[in-house]
Formats: structure tokens, sequence, C-alpha cells
DNA sequence: ATTATATATATCATCCTGATATAGATACCT
DNA sequence: AGGTATCTATATCAGGATGATATATATAAT
């Protein structure tokens, strides 16, 4: 997806600044997209530029000044024909479509030139993280605010629980079948 | 994972050029990884270079020569090095981990943007389309002699039967749940 | 004869990431 | 009071990977 059009994306969820939408990326988002800082920070300045968005410099008490950036209607207009218009592209992707880049299936793959107590170890800690990743799909409680415009959307319950359907399953796989790596 | 060990790794399965790497990439492996062309050359010359692969020039009836490289005794030192200094970072990559590039997702979470009629075509694309990896994944008739060793592997069985799991987990949600998404 | 496709290697512009720089503000030690 | 660590916030840039393109041989199809 074009970074343009998901920062717009993001943006139509409410207004933000670009260390905002960085913490979207690395909070609920981390499981399924990322962009760095040097990529949103010059994308917020030239949809600005192209008044796909405007900016409001706000001083805060006890923090330093930051830059809010609101989605205009012409922003609003981009982003949908963006959507509409590469949304076939995406049905390809990720989880099992093209976009995936796992080190930990990679591992396995040469599992056999591991000491059989590192792949113990390893299969133990990446249990043991899976189950962390489901507590914190499941989780339900208080979530800083600029995080809870995600939690509302309608979508994100969907996510959330295919993804942990997901985990549950690979979990459930693992601890029956991991005999067959030795 | 670092290219080099990649590399190597694919190597210690059998000699290969670097054209069957990249096979190896678009094939079986498409789902966990990919390396591409300008990666892939690069790297096996720098592998030669530092004699961690030899390299034999093949004359073939029908098809243009190829570089034939073969890992060395050197070359399967380091790459068992560094698999094993490394396996600790992979544990916490891929499927719900870090590396996910999920375009679908995505297009998801801003399913309310489309028109009706266009999501439930992709939602109906994406379950054929997972379907068919799903086949893929479950196929077990004759594959490409260069594929084959990567079928051989114990820990091919264990991923495959992790991915088909994972994907019927998936499928079995999306059909159940995709009215949420209304 | 020409177009398309598969094999095979190589290179390069473009773009993204991860690191680093800068800076204001708070908090915690000693 | 001084030192250091951490969080918020923006910005930039070297380094590296991708995707595209170029080149070449050979087969198959039209």
């Amino acid at each position: 997806m074009q970074k343009d059009t998901l920062c717009l994306g993001l943006l139509s969820l409410g207004p933000r600044s670009g260390y905002e939408i960085k913490q979207m990326f690395e909070g609920p988002l981390s499981d399924f997209y990322s962009l760095s800082f040097g990529t949103i920070y010059p994308t917020l300045n030239k949809l600005q530029d192209e008044k796909y968005v405007s900016c409001k410099q706000l001083s805060q008490s006890k923090k330093p000044d930051k830059k809010v950036y609101t989605i205009t209607k012409k922003g609003m207009d981009l982003m949908k024909d963006n959507l509409l218009g590469d949304a076939s592209a995406y049905i390809r992707s990720g989880n099992f479509g093209d976009q995936i880049k796992s080190e930990f299936f990679l591992l396995l793959l040469f599992a056999k030139y591991l000491p059989q107590e590192t792949l113990d170890t390893v299969l133990n800690e990446r249990v043991l993280f899976l189950r962390q990743k489901l507590e914190q799909f499941k989780y339900d409680g208080p979530v800083p605010s600029d995080l809870q415009a995600l939690r509302n959307e309608k979508s994100v319950a969907f996510i959330r629980g295919l993804a942990t359907a997901l985990i549950e399953s690979g979990l459930n796989y693992m601890e029956k079948n991991r005999g067959k790596l030795n």
C-alpha cells in the first residue's frame, strides 16, 4: 500500500502528529505493517504541500511542541480513490500472501544445524512469545487515547479475532508437532 | 537473517546456481522469505571471493551456461556459527513476530471506505486465494528436482503442516465472521 | 520470420529502513 | 545541584534491498 494512502487512512481516524502515527505502528498495527520516521515525516510534508492534509503547530505544557495533521476533503477523496483502485492488488498480500519475511521459519528450515538443546530453547521461547502475543490481542482493558480510535473500528475487532484464531491454532500445532523437528 | 547465512543454508541442501536459488524463493519459500537477483548474485560473488563457496561454470545443452556454487567446509562452519549466534533474535520474527507487511489487513482496516460490493468481491477473492494456497501446501505430487531437496527436509514437513493449520483456521474464521465487517 | 517464453547473469536507480542528531522537558539518583 | 536516563518530538541521511531493465542463448509457437 502506498505510504500516502496509509498515512491518510490513519489520519481519517482523527488528527495526529507524525510521532503519534509512529506509535500506532509500534502498538496495535505492529503485527501487520510499519513505517519508519524517515518515511512518515517526509510523507506528511508532501501531503501538506499538496493540500491533502492541513497542519496546526501545537504547544504543549510538559512536552515539546508538536505538529498535528488533519485530513482534508481532498485528502479523504484521494484516500478512497486509492483504496478502491488498489484493492484487488492487496488480496494476495500478507499472511500467506506475498509479503512475509519470517526469520523464525527460516531458522526452523535449518533446524538440523542447531544443537538439540538450542532448538528446544528456541521452541520454548517461541511458545512463550506467541502466548504473550495472544494476551495482547485478547486484552480489552484501557489503552492510551491515541490508540482508542483504532480500537473503536469495527474492522479492528474482526482483525483481532482473526489474529487470535491464527495464533491459537499455531500454538496448538507447535505443541503437538514439535517432535517432528528432531 | 543475513543474506549470507541464508544463501549458504540453501546451498547446504545441494549445489545450485543463483537462478535456482531464486526459484526456491519463488516456489516453496515464497510464503516465508524472498531475496531478489540484485541481492543473490552479489552475495554469491562475495561468498566465492571469501572461499565460503566454490564455483563451477557448467555448459548445458538447450540452455545457457550456468555457474553452480557448492558450499565449502569453511562455508558450512560460518553458516552454523551464524545460525547459532542469531537464533534467539529470530524467535520474535514473522507470523505475529515483527516482519509482516500485510496490505490485505490494512485494506480491511479501511474497509468502511470501500463500497459494500467491492468489499464483498475482495473477501470472496481472498477466500479463493487462500484455498489455492492451501492446495499448494497440501500438494504431495512430483516437483522439479531443484525443489525436491527442500521437500525432503524434515523441517519442511513441519512448516507445511503449520502453514496448512494456519490457513485452515484463517479461512474458517473469515467465513464465519465476515459479516462483522459490514 | 517474428514473437513469446524460459533459462541465466548482471547492474542500477529508487526507495525504505535503521541509525543518528537535535532539542525541550521530566524524573530519579547521589 | 549535578548527572544521567527517559520520553516526547521532528528531521536527515548513509547504507542496503528491491524491482526494473539490459543482455544473451535457445526453444516453441504463430
